[in-house]
RNA sequence: GCGGUUGUAGCUCAGUUGGUUAGAGUGCCGGCCUGUCACGCCGGAGGUCGCGGGUUCGAGCCCCGUCAACCGCGCCA
């Protein structure tokens, strides 16, 4: 007989019953009576109960077993009788009579209990992970990271010393964006690969701190549409797949909204269009009104008063609470008006309606198509300093008021990002994502305003998530170098950076383009987990500690003597 | 780098307005129990209240500092 197994704990039904066979596995639960103990047996794939009593030879040894010892028992397949039937488990019409035990791996008390729902904070369960990971059931996919080659992609890289060429360093591939694109010019056409990324920055709770992985494409001779047609349908067969009962959104339906749209509708690039909320510019209603603050606002340049709608939200109880979340995230608050039955009809409250007089009220409510019962907030100012707040509110107006859909995954591609960006402090122009995209309209774009350039280049967001990123390459060297140039980069440090890429574009490169989607991310959704941690299989903590390993921990000497670094003391 | 929340038994937590010997559940140890499947019953052990300082007759509770974890901002596909 095999030495630890004859079956596995998921494997007996009655068929087996007479047999004598062997099971290893982890002792899950130990019910005790005394003159007849019973334990729940459980490996990877299931459990199955052994019992023994007095007639049993290894008795004595049995009772003194706890839980999450790992043994190996002997024993004989017996029916239970149907009133002791355990309809909750697939093994669960026999049971196993011990005739033999021996212990192979006996366990010390527990800081954190395998049975049972009990939770843990997180700290436990990373550095217990061995232990965290006993509680889940049904794997059929592992990854352990994967150290490959260097890419630079605007995050910061992961150094790794060269020992044969000291004082030079390798780096960790942040993605494999360089080499896609130069598969792509050696004229492959089509790629894919679940690719390991490494970008050393702080960490979130959606963003794994070290590593992570992209489902990754790129293909030759395409446009931003047929991008869409390939990966699209993927995406939404792999929802619908791990979906269950919940409501996939067609892709055929998947709508394509702009940066600037998606900015001023939802106040995010990756809105959560299970949310029906869509906010409007009104600074028309208040240029002029008695409401000093707004009509002073708008007399400023690149200023606007945009309005949040929030069907059923029209109690003062609510726009309060509302409120005073504005002020919360910073904001010196949020006006608002609602509407209610009044002794004549229909009737606008809150300070807002009063400052502004009926007629500006009414036409605000008719723009919004609101009605009684329903409020609307809003905030004023230049657009960047308060829609991040805008968005957020819409969130928690949605949530709040039960207007946003659960169970239900929708999507939405954001296209139009603008290339460039200004920084507010210093004036400086620099990329807005990659420097890799393609500008509409190319190199004579690339002569107008920068600030008004648009790329192709889209994200695909679900539900508030961004899961999806890529763009039509810019391929062509003499765009490269412009576009580089407008961000401030000569063409030597272009050279320098991404040498061997333009370089190879010099020699018949294939217009292309591709994305990547976030895989981690994905299966964080599906399983609606709200840490990244939840769904990586050993993952780092919030300040990008492995607590199990121990990592990062210090070198040996010896180590740093062969690498010929020294460190140096902390400030 | 900045801000917020949390830190009490092996583990998960409660602890009132600052007042006697800091509690519960679970786990652990001992006893009883032959049909449980979250078995049940009885008893017991187990505490640097994160750490340091302060206020007070008296601090788990108030104040200051510090450390750690988590969340967010800056940063970043």
């Amino acid at each position: 007989m095999h030495k630890f197994r004859s079956h596995t704990c998921a494997d007996l039904r009655k068929d087996n019953v007479g047999d004598t066979i062997r099971l290893s596995g982890w002792v899950h639960r130990v019910r005790d009576h005394g003159g007849i103990l019973f334990i729940d047996l459980r490996d990877h794939y299931g459990i199955t109960q052994v019992l023994a009593d007095p007639d049993s030879p290894v008795f004595a040894e049995v009772e003194k077993v706890r839980s999450e010892w790992v043994i190996r028992i002997d024993g004989k397949v017996l029916a239970r009788d149907e009133s002791l039937v355990n309809p909750k488990l697939p093994t669960g019409e026999v049971e196993v009579f011990i005739t033999d035990m021996e212990v192979l791996g006996a366990a010390e008390e527990l800081p954190l209990m395998v049975f049972g729902d009990q939770e843990y904070p997180e700290e436990t369960r990373l550095k217990y992970r061995y232990l965290d990971l006993r509680r889940e059931r049904d794997f059929r996919e592992y990854q352990t990271p994967i150290i490959t080659a260097s890419s630079p992609e605007g995050a910061r890289d992961f150094l790794v010393p060269s020992r044969l060429h000291p004082g030079k360093f390798y780096a960790l591939p942040q993605a494999p964006q360089q080499f896609k694109q130069l598969l792509m010019v050696s004229g492959f056409d089509k790629y894919f690969q679940i690719a390991p990324c490494f970008r050393d920055e702080d960490p979130r709770s959606d963003r794994s701190p070290t590593d992570f992985y992209q489902l990754d494409m790129e293909m030759s001779f395409v446009e931003q549409q047929e991008i869409f047609d390939v990966i699209g349908p993927v995406l939404e067969g792999t929802f619908a797949e791990y979906a269950g009962e919940r409501k996939v959104d067609a892709y055929a339906d998947w709508p394509q909204i702009s940066y600037r749209d998606a900015a001023l509708w939802y106040g995010s690039d990756k809105p959560d269009l299970r949310n029906p909320i869509k906010m409007q510019v009104v600074s028309e209603h208040f240029a002029g009104s008695g409401f000093a603050i707004f009509a002073k606002l708008l007399e400023q340049e690149g200023t606007e008063i945009r309005a949040i709608p929030a069907p059923t939200g029209g109690s003062r109880k609510f726009c309060d609470r509302m409120n005073s979340f504005a002020q919360k995230e910073g904001l010196p608050g949020m006006g608002y008006i609602f509407w209610r039955e009044g002794a004549d009809g229909m009737e606008a409250a809150g300070p807002l309606a009063k400052n502004i007089g009926p007629e500006r009220t009414e036409a605000i409510r008719q723009q919004l198509g609101l009605g009684v019962g329903d409020a609307a907030f809003f905030l004023g100012g230049k657009p960047k300093s308060f829609q991040r707040v805008a968005g957020l509110a819409r969130d928690v107006i949605g949530n709040e008021l039960g207007l946003t859909e659960k169970d239900r995954f929708a999507f939405a591609w954001i296209v139009d990002f603008p290339i460039y960006e200004k920084d507010e402090e210093t004036g400086a122009i620099d990329f807005e994502h990659n420097p890799f995209s393609m500008p509409q309209g190319g190199l004579e774009a690339l002569n107008g305003d920068p600030l008004e350039v648009l790329g192709w280049q889209y994200d695909l967001a679900c539900n508030g998530a961004e899961i999806l990123s890529g763009a039509i390459r810019n391929h062509k060297p003499e765009i490269m170098f412009k576009a580089f140039e407008i961000a401030g980069y000569g063409e030597d440090e272009v050279n320098k950076r991404f040498g061997g890429m333009v370089n190879a574009f010099k020699y018949g490169a294939p217009p292309h383009g591709g994305c990547a989607a976030g895989i981690d991310r994905i299966v964080m959704l599906l399983a609606e987990e709200e840490t990244i941690r939840e769904v990586v299989m050993f993952p780092m903590n919030q300040r990008a500690e492995d607590l199990m390993m121990g990592a990062p921990s210090e070198p040996m000497n010896e180590q740093l003597r062969e690498l010929h670094l020294r460190v140096l003391p902390q400030e």
